[in-house]
DNA sequence: CATGAATGAGTGTTCATTCAT
DNA sequence: AATGAATGAACACTCATTCAT
C-alpha cells in the first residue's frame, strides 16, 4: 500500500520529534474533542487548548483547519495500513484461506481498537470524496497485490481484479460492520465466523 | 420498514400541500448547492435564496440549520425505504433468489439514479452517527421481516437473523461500491452479476 | 390628576367593548409573559398568542410594539391615578395629618397588590424618559392640588410648591421602598407608621 | 461597601492595564450611543466602533451584550460607591448633621456630574431588577456602618436599622429628584437645603 | 519558534411587520 | 375584522486566521 508523494498540506518536514509530537498531540486533541462533545466543538482554538498548545502553534504545523483534518484521516489510513501489512506479511507463506481469515482480523482487530473512532472519523468529521475515493483504490491495489499469488487458485489472472475488488470492499465493509452494527444477539467471535467464511467463498465462487 | 414517529425536529406539521412543498424546495435547494459548490456554501440563507423563500420560512419549517440536513436524510432514507418495499412486494412471490436480486436491483437503482448525491451525502453532509446506525438496524429489521418466508431454505429460523443482518450489510455495501467506486475496467452489467452471485452464495453457505 | 389627551399612539379609539376586552387582553399577557420569562420573552409574535389573539389582531390596536409598553405604562398610571383621586376624595374633608396617611396608604395600596409587577414595569419594561418624567410632574401637579387647602398649615402659598414637590418624590419613593426594598426585619405595618411620620414631619418642618 | 465577589459575567480576568482600558472604552461607547441616538441604536457591532475595538475584542471581554449592561451599571455603582466612602472618610470626625449633609452633597456630585446619563442609565439601560435590589440592599448596609457611631444621637442601636433603611431610601430618592425631577422654579441650593433639611429631621423624629 | 490578543468577514437566527385570504 | 404565513432587515455572536511581541 504504496503512500502517494507526501501532500503539500503539511507545511513543514517534520524531521524534529518535537513537531512530531505536537502534530499527534493535535491530532489527538481533535478525537477528544470528537468524542466528547461532538464535531460542533472542533474550533480551531479549541484543538489548540485541549492540545495544550497555542493558536500559533497549530498554525505553524497546519496551513489551516482543513488540513488539520486531512492529516487525521491519512493518520488512520496509516495506521490502516500498518497492520494489514504486518498481517500479510505474517500470513504470506499461507494457504489463501489463511491470509484472508489474516486481513480479516486485521481490519476487525483496527475497528476494535477505538470502535467509536472509526465511526466518528467516518460520520462526523468532513472527507472530501475523492479521500475516501483514494482510500477504496488503494485497499484494492493492495489486495491485487496480496492475493496475486494466490491467482490460480482464485480462477486466474483475468478475475484477479475482480477479486480483489470484491475483496477490499467486504473486507472493509464487514470490518465496520461486524465490530459496530453487530445485533446483540451476535457475539464478536460469530459474526467473524460468518464474515470469514462469506468472504472465502465469495472468493471462490 | 416502518418509520419511527415522526422526530419532532419539524416545527409544525406539514398538513398543507403548500406546506410539503415549501419543505421539498428547502431540501432540493440543499442538494443544489451541495453539487455546486461544496458543503461550504451551505449557509442558510443560501439554502433560503436557492429554494426562492425567505429565511424566515426556512425557519418557519425548521427549528435550526441541522434539522435540515437531518430531514435531507431522512428523506433519502425514505426513498430507498419506498424503492426497497417495492421491490420486494413485486418479488415476494418469487423465489429467493429472484427476490434477492430484485432487492439488490433496487439498491442500485437507487444509487444510480443520482450518484454523485448518494456519494456527497454520505461524505459532506453531516450525519450524526446514531441516525445512520438506525438506518442500518431498520434495514435489518426490514430484511428480517422480508427473508422469513424464505427460513427453509436459508438453514432454519435460527440463522435468520444473522442472514438478515449479513444482507442488510452486503446489499448497503454493494449498492454503494457497485455504483460509485466499481473499477473503470469493470462494467456496471458484470459487477451486478457478481455481486448477486456472491450475495446469493453468501446467504447459503 | 387630568390626563392629557389621548395619544395618537392607539390606532383606533376603542369604542366597542370588545376591542377594550382585546387591549387589556394585549397588555394583560406582556405583564404574564414578563413575569413568566422576563422582557426577553416579550416578541410581538409571544404577545399575540398569549393573548389568545392573532399578531394580525394586535396591529389592528397597536402601531407598533412600542405603542404596547407605552399603553402598558399609561393603564398603570391610571390605576395608580384612580387609587389617589379615591384616596384624595375620602380625606378631603379631613385634616393635613389624615389626608397624607390616606394618600401613602393609597400608593402602599396600589405596589402591594402587586409588587412584581410595579417592579419589573419600573425596570424591564422600556419608558422614554420623557413619560416617567411626565409621570412625576402629573404626580407633583396632582399633589399641589391636594395640598392647596392646607396651604396655611404648611407655611403659605410660596411653600406649596416645594412642599408638592417634596411629598410628590417622597410618597413615590416610600411607596416602592416599604412594599418591595423592606428588610426583612422591618413588618409593613412598622414600616409604614415610620414613613407616615417621617413625610408629616417633612412636610411641617 | 465592600463589592461582592467579581462576578463570572466578565470572560478574562483584566490583569492588564490594556485590558482595563479597551473595558473602559466599550463602556464609554455604550454610554456615547446611548446619549447620541438612544437604546434602539447600541448594536454589538454599534459597540465596538464607537468604542474603536473589533467586535471580536468586544467578546473577549464580555460573554454577550447584556454582561455589556450588567458590567456598566456595576462601574456607575462603583463610582457612587466611591464619591460616597471619600465623603463618609472625609466626615468621619464630624457631627452627625455634617455628615449626613456630606452623603447628600455626595449623591447630588453623583448625579450633577451627569444628570443625562444616570437618568439614561436608569430608564433605558435594562438591568435585572435583582441587581438594582442589590444595590439598595448594598447602600442600606453602608449606611448602617456610616451610621453606627452616632447610634445614641439616633435613638439607640434598636432603631439604627431602621434609620439606616430610611437614609439610603431617601438619599438615593432625593439625589434623583433634586437633580434630575426638581421644578423649573426651585433652584439646586435650595432644593439641596430642603433636602437635608427632611432628611435630618427625619433620622431624629 | 511560541504565544495569544486581536481581527472582522461571515453565520445562524430572530422578530417586528405586512398583506393576501 | 380577524388570521397567520410569509417576509427580510437587522442582529448577536463565532471562529479561522494573523501578527506583534
Amino acid at each position: 500500500m504504496n503512500r502517494p508523494a507526501r501532500s503539500p498540506a503539511r507545511r513543514r518536514h517534520p524531521i524534529q520529534k518535537r513537531a512530531q509530537e505536537t502534530i499527534n498531540a493535535i491530532l489527538d486533541a481533535v478525537i477528544r474533542l470528537l468524542k466528547r462533545s461532538g464535531a460542533a466543538a472542533i474550533t480551531t482554538n479549541n484543538i489548540a487548548e485541549t492540545a495544550g498548545v497555542s493558536i500559533g502553534s497549530v498554525y505553524q504545523y497546519f496551513p489551516n483547519k482543513e488540513a488539520i483534518f486531512v492529516a487525521l484521516h491519512e493518520r488512520q489510513i496509516d495506521q490502516v495500513d500498518q497492520v494489514l501489512q504486518r498481517k500479510a506479511s505474517e500470513n504470506t507463506a499461507d494457504t489463501l484461506d489463511g491470509l484472508v481469515v489474516g486481513l480479516l482480523d486485521g481490519m476487525i482487530e483496527v475497528h476494535t481498537a477505538d470502535p467509536e473512532l472509526a465511526m466518528l472519523l467516518d460520520s462526523e468529521v468532513p472527507h472530501r470524496a475523492d479521500k475516501s475515493g483514494q482510500f477504496s483504490i488503494r485497499l484494492h491495489d493492495f489486495f491485487r497485490k496480496v492475493l496475486a499469488p494466490h491467482a490460480r487458485s482464485l480462477g486466474g489472472a483475468v478475475k484477479l481484479d475482480l477479486r480483489a475488488f470484491l475483496f477490499a470492499n467486504m473486507l472493509e465493509g464487514f470490518g465496520h460492520a461486524v465490530v459496530l452494527r453487530r445485533p446483540r444477539a451476535l457475539s464478536l467471535r460469530s459474526a467473524r465466523a460468518m464474515a470469514s467464511k462469506v468472504i472465502l467463498s465469495s472468493l471462490k465462487c
